[in-house]
This record gives structure tokens, C-alpha cells and sequence, in this order.
DNA sequence: CGTCAAGTTGAGTGGAATCAAAAGTAGTGG
DNA sequence: CCACTACTTTTGATTCCACTCAACTTGACG
């Protein structure tokens, strides 16, 4: 169900994505496929888990992005990470666990339940991985907000996004869709939409990128990669 | 070695943490003890572990303090992370991992390898625990960078410290020991020494804390929490 | 064509940065 | 005991990056 169209004949995302994590077995695969018919959806804004509430299983994104948040008493929201097709959340291991943040569909989102931890080892080793990778962009994301400027976070994180998705097949050369508004950038990025806005336009003048109708398109991100001093994520020697 | 003396005559800050993550069973106090038989010291300032190095294994820190920190090419320098005695590091299960972060010694820090994962059901739990309160974190000091003001900030996280150092049975009604300096709580937390230096200022003016020869005191501890919408980190219903 | 969300533009402000220097503190060794 | 050094904290003057407030434009959609 919801095969997803890639740019070129190519397997789902998904699969792409946890494969080049780790190269899959039959058992690996058939584990996945079962998953994946369990698939259902949730509009965009809904509200895939609740901060405080409990978890109740590891989930796969099949498609669509969603996005971690805090929202402050006062009305304030901070984005603290994105979610993107083959990612997982909910994976923890402690007894009754409770979500540390919100998980909110920013477009419509389609989900299945991840095959639970233990039954194949090749997917305890993508878990594993999926794992260490949020983890370090997690740090990431906090170097951003604590020591770069506006420009450089922006660009920093559409490189980060590019990356991700490239793992999963998603975008090519031309670019890639990126359904976030720039109020959304504005929440991620510690700053206001106004100056989001102003911040793009420079870089659009600055023939950094182009922006147009959800597409983004870097125009040459490695240049741009070693301007902001980012080099990809790396969690295992292996790979 | 290495006793810890803490303010009443208890256990050591570490078996006070784990234990009161999960009650410990003889096996697990006994792996305990026997890792904390191999501590070692490191020097103030030393490197405990270099980002992108591979990662021996798990190690506990006994005493002291250490941070994990992202060093940028133009000098810039954030804090990503506090690491206090109890808490571990380099928990992970991908193979061959590399660090995604530098980790430095703030202090004179004592380490012991950590028990191997496996061991015992008790510490794993413990493990997964102390993995989810770290990813807490993470997102707590995502959310305080990317929305909260210099003053919200400053008391945001010497709250998180407070809360941790207390799980350990570290500090106590006339505060706690911080060895940072002004100058690493604004690499912490995204501003300038200076900055940081009025701030602190201001919340003494204002009677919120307390700052002086290395000993932090929050007047309130709650009446702050409540003013800046933060509540304790929970990651399970259970405890 | 009206509505609503998203994006854009302008004017003015403010919180935090920068630059520079002084004053306090601690450790070292003569 | 004091001079010497290095680090940390404090203060002052000035600048600037990003915020605020407000209005206008654009585009999608029923």
C-alpha cells in the first residue's frame, strides 16, 4: 500500500533507507514487508504521540514528514528534530516508557508499527544505528541553535535534510520536496518567520539555493558544507 | 577508591543514582563494585573521548565533572552536554561505533569501565534508563537554546542540575557544588561570557540564586521551575 | 470572488554581542 | 610573605543581529 514514487525505479523508501544502514537478510525483509501491510495514516497536524504519555511500540514513518516538539506554556514552540520516511520512533528500551516530547504530523503521514526489537538481528544493528544517528543530530541541531547564525543554521539544516534523505533515495539533483513553511524553520531554528524570510532571500541572492513551491535545491553543497565547517554523520566505522 | 564524601554519611553518588533508577540486586551491586575497582583518573581538561575516534566501550564516571562538547573550525565551542558522577557514556550497541562528540574533563574526573550490557537485567534496565534521561536532556537544552531567553536559560539549566546532582544525593538545602566557569555556562548556553556575567548578575539582584566560590543556591527551586514551565524529566511510569 | 494561510516588505526597537580594560582570586615559587 | 602569573569575574561604552509590530502581496481553494 502507498507505493512510494521515487524520482527513478527504485525500491521504497523505507527499504532504501534501513538497507543502507544495514544490508538485509530474507528474514530482515520479511519482517519489514509484514510491517509495512499494517500501514495507516494520520492527517497532517495531528498528533502522533503526546508528551508525558505512554509509549506503546517502536513505529516506522512509511511516508510523509512529521517533527518532534516542545511547546512552551506561553505559546513559544520549539521543533527539536524532524522525521522523515524510514525513521523510526519509540524505540526504548525501559519498562512503561513515557514520551519525552511531542510528535506532530507536518504533512499527512503514513506510520506502521516497526518490528519489535529481538527478532531479527540485522534490524537490531539498523536500530541501533537509526538510533546513534538521531542522537548525533540531535547534538548537532544543539551546536546549531547555540553557536551559529541565522544563515549558517538555515543552510546547515537543509544540508542535514539533504543528507538524511538522500539515505532513503528521496531527491536527486535537481533538489528535493520539503513541505516545512518558513514559520516551521522559524521554530526549529530559535528564530523569528520575519527574519527566516529575510535570511532566505540573501541566500537566494547569494546563489546559495533556490526555493521554490517545496522544492529546495542546494546549489553546491559541499562548498556550502565547508563553509559552515559540516561534514557528514558518521556513527559506525563500518559503512 | 575515591570515596565521595557527601553531605550525610550515604552511599556513593553512583550506587545512590543507579539505585534509585532501578532498586539493584545483589548481582548487579557486585558487577558495580567490581567495575568501580578498575577507576582511573583523568586530568582536568583532558580529553575523555574524541569526536569521530572509535569508542572502547562504556564507561561510568565516578567523580567529577566532564562535558560533551563541538568544536568549531573558527574557535566557537559548544557544550552540548554535562556529565555528572553516575552518568555513563559511550552506551551503544551499533557495531564498531565512532564518538559523535568530543568529551571533555571539567574537573579531575574518576572513570571506571562500565559493567557490559548483558550482564545483568538489572543494569540493563538501568542502561536504557539512563539513555532515555539523556536524550531527555538533550531536547530539554534543544528547547532552552532554541526559546528561552539568557535569564530563562541560565535557570533552566542550573535546575537540570540540581535535579541530576539530587538523584545522585549530590547537594543538598544550602545548594550544590558547580566547578563551571561563567565562561562554560555561556558556551552551554549559546551566549557570551559577558552576557552570562549581567545575567547572573540580575538574578541575584532579584534574589533567585545564589552564586558564590563554586556553590550554586536556588532560592526557590520551585517557584523558578514554575516561572520558566519546566517539570521534572520522567521517561517511565515507573518510579 | 472571498477567504485564509503563507510569504514579503518596511520602520523601529532591543537583547545580546563586541571590544576594551580593570579588579578580584588562586596558585607558584623565590 | 610577597612578587609574579594566569585565570576568572566585573564594569563601561558601543554596535549589530535578530525581534517586534504592522501592513501588504501572493497563491490556493471552494
Amino acid at each position: 500500500m502507498m507505493a512510494h514514487v521515487a524520482t527513478r525505479e527504485q525500491a521504497h523508501p523505507v527499504l532504501q533507507r534501513l538497507g543502507a544502514l544495514v544490508p538485509l537478510d530474507a528474514e530482515a525483509h520479511d519482517a519489514l514487508y509484514g510491517a509495512l501491510s499494517h500501514s495507516y495514516r494520520q492527517r497532517a497536524r495531528s498528533e502522533l504521540v503526546a508528551e508525558g504519555a505512554p509509549i506503546t511500540g517502536p513505529r516506522l514513518i512509511v511516508s510523509g514528514w512529521a517533527a518532534r516538539v516542545r511547546l512552551l506554556a506561553d505559546g513559544r514552540r520549539q521543533f527539536l528534530s524532524f522525521l522523515l520516511p524510514g525513521d523510526l520512533i519509540g524505540l526504548c528500551r525501559q519498562p512503561e516508557p513515557l514520551a519525552v516530547s511531542t510528535v506532530l504530523a507536518l504533512t499527512e503521514v503514513t506510520l506502521c508499527p516497526a518490528p519489535p526489537p529481538g527478532a531479527s538481528r540485522q534490524l537490531d544493528q539498523v536500530y541501533a544505528l537509526s538510533q546513534a544517528l538521531d542522537e548525533g543530530y540531535l547534538l548537532e541541531h544543539i551546536a546549531r541553535l547555540g553557536r551559529l547564525n541565522a544563515y549558517e543554521r538555515i543552510v546547515s539544516l537543509l544540508l542535514e535534510l539533504q543528507e538524511r534523505l538522500s539515505l532513503s533515495g528521496i531527491g536527486s539533483e535537481d533538489g528535493f520536496e520539503m513541505p516545512l513553511t518558513q514559520e516551521i524553520l522559524a521554530d526549529a531554528l530559535g528564530l523569528t518567520p520575519v527574519h527566516v524570510n529575510r535570511t532566505l532571500q540573501q541566500a537566494r541572492r547569494a546563489g546559495d539555493l533556490d526555493w521554490r513551491r517545496g522544492r529546495v535545491l542546494l546549489r553546491d553543497p559541499a562548498v556550502l558544507a565547508d563553509a559552515i565547517g559540516r561534514s557528514p554523520m558518521r556513527v559506525s566505522a563500518i559503512g
